[in-house]
DNA sequence: CGTATGCAAATAAGG
DNA sequence: ACCTTATTTGCATAC
């Protein structure tokens, strides 16, 4: 509570002093006020430097751009912070969720956040989305919500969870795998504030291209703070060899409680599940009996199938690119390559759409989900490859297995009369719900999905609106 | 046409 | 068998 006059700075520097960094630099506070200014998630982090370079979630990321329009301010205030603070505020922001954060300060947002606000000497924004950003400022009471929310309690906690984190790192080999952004990242050791050692060339498209950021001379020396979390190379799984790997490679993921009250040690558990990116089933349902090798050369001895080089951001990165060069080389679309996953008969996997190659390709998927993926492609494209070089196509022996998971478009029409029932019950029994399915020729269980997703999306509305 | 992206279904995982 | 929360995808449609 003390947060005198800017509770903000107060907090932010004890985080930032667990991070070993200084957040009260004058570009991370820039930055949080474009980011409080961003319309939408993806406004606010395309909008920064440290969205390209910093280190960063890539799950959050995705997250932000994904759940972009719903999540607006609050969400980039939140994102914009994993980015220039630590990573254990990234880890608990990614197991809390966004959401949840906001509920569990917003009953009491007594800080008066204000002096940080807009008007201050970093107005000059002028990035394409400044229209969206004004029509942003004329809702003041919502930024303050979003300070609000950045209480007391919570920064305790994030900074709890950043001492935690950095003992473990500082004991164990790795912390947490590294989560860098992709990118312009460099996952080295750290190199210290105002160097950004590119290391090579990284032709993504947008990069720097923004000219819209104002005032580059804060921003430019701000270097991602997580760095020196690192711990730098990642000897971890390696030399073990034996079973070692602890947690082998299931992966934990990233879940969390159900809820927060108690909190505080919430975060220390949290703290301690977390740092475990190892590969996620995300689409390996893994079912089968094992078998999960996918990708050749992908099973050292242990247990712990997967070498760190496998969940290192920057190789994840060098192989996207080298993906997509290959690709392209080998005269295939993304949409091609989705289809053709499936006949590759790996276990779990089916096909994909264009979407997710493309979003692999541009890193846009979170990192577990990166990691997940990358050795499905990469045998997909060694099998290309190879079946190029024999001159032969692969006669393609379609197998029927796995499908590509389908969506249903639930059209216009029916969408209102679930929101008409919707209003009335949220929580319709089976029954009900059955009755509706029914009456709208949908299957039982899209009707079911509809009432579950359509309540988690009352829920994140409850906030970002009124408050 | 091939690629991005918004938004939101489907799913995973722990009750 | 269904809920909740967190995440992974895929339609659709805009570039």
């Amino acid at each position: 509570m003390r947060a005198e006059s800017t509770g903000v700075d107060a907090s932010l520097s004890r985080i930032g002093e667990a991070a070993g960094r200084d957040v009260r630099d004058s570009g991370v506070r820039a930055l949080l006020i474009r980011a409080q200014r961003s319309k939408t998630d993806s406004d606010a982090l395309q909008a920064s430097p440290l969205y390209h370079q910093a280190a960063g979630d890539s799950s959050i990321r995705l997250t932000a751009r994904r759940q972009g329009t719903r999540g607006q301010e609050t969400g980039s205030l939140y994102i914009c912070f994993c980015f220039v603070f630590c990573k254990p505020f990234v880890h608990f922001i990614r197991t809390g969720s966004v959401a949840k954060m906001m509920s569990m300060n917003s009953k009491q947002h007594h800080f008066a956040m204000h002096p940080t606000l807009p008007e201050h000497k970093y107005t000059t924004l002028h990035s394409s989305t400044e229209a969206i950003r004004r029509a942003c400022l004329q809702t003041p009471q919502l930024q303050s919500n979003i300070f609000a929310s950045l209480d007391e309690t919570l920064l305790a906690r994030a900074e709890a969870m950043a001492a935690v984190d950095m003992a473990v790192s500082q004991s164990k080999s790795h912390p947490f795998k590294p989560d860098a952004t992709y990118h312009t990242m460099n996952t080295v050791p750290c190199s210290s504030s105002s160097t950004v050692p590119l290391a090579h060339h990284h032709h993504h498209h947008h990069h720097h291209h923004h000219q819209n950021l104002e005032p580059p001379d804060l921003m430019d020396h701000i270097t991602s703070p997580s760095l020196s979390l690192m711990p730098s190379a990642h000897e971890g799984a390696g030399g073990g060899g034996g079973g070692g790997g602890g947690g082998g490679l299931i992966s934990t993921s990233a879940h969390t409680h159900p809820h927060m009250h108690g909190l505080t040690h919430l975060s220390h558990q949290a703290a301690m599940n977390m740092n475990s990116p190892l590969t996620h089933h995300g689409l390996l349902p893994g079912h089968h009996g094992g078998a999960h090798q996918g990708a050749p050369g992908l099973c050292n001895n242990g247990l712990s199938s997967i070498n760190d080089s496998d969940t290192d951001p920057r190789e994840l990165e060098a192989f996207a690119e080298r993906f997509k060069q290959r690709r392209i080389k080998l005269g295939v679309t993304q949409a091609d390559v989705g289809g053709a996953l499936a006949n590759l008969k790996i276990p779990g996997v089916g096909s994909l759409s264009q979407s997710t190659i493309c979003r692999f390709e541009s890193l846009t998927l979170s990192h577990n989900n990166m990691i997940a993926l990358k050795p499905i492609l990469q045998a997909w494209l060694e099998e290309a490859e190879g079946a190029q070089r024999e001159k032969m196509n692969k006669p393609d022996i379609f197998n029927g297995s796995e499908k590509k998971r389908k969506r249903t478009s639930i059209a216009a029409p029916e969408k209102r009369s679930l929101e008409a029932y919707f209003a009335v019950q949220p929580r319709p029994s089976s029954e009900k719900i059955a009755a509706i399915a029914e009456k709208l020729d949908l299957k039982k269980n899209v009707v079911r999905v509809w009432f579950c997703n359509q309540r988690q999306k009352q829920k994140r509305l409850k906030f970002s609106a009124a408050h």
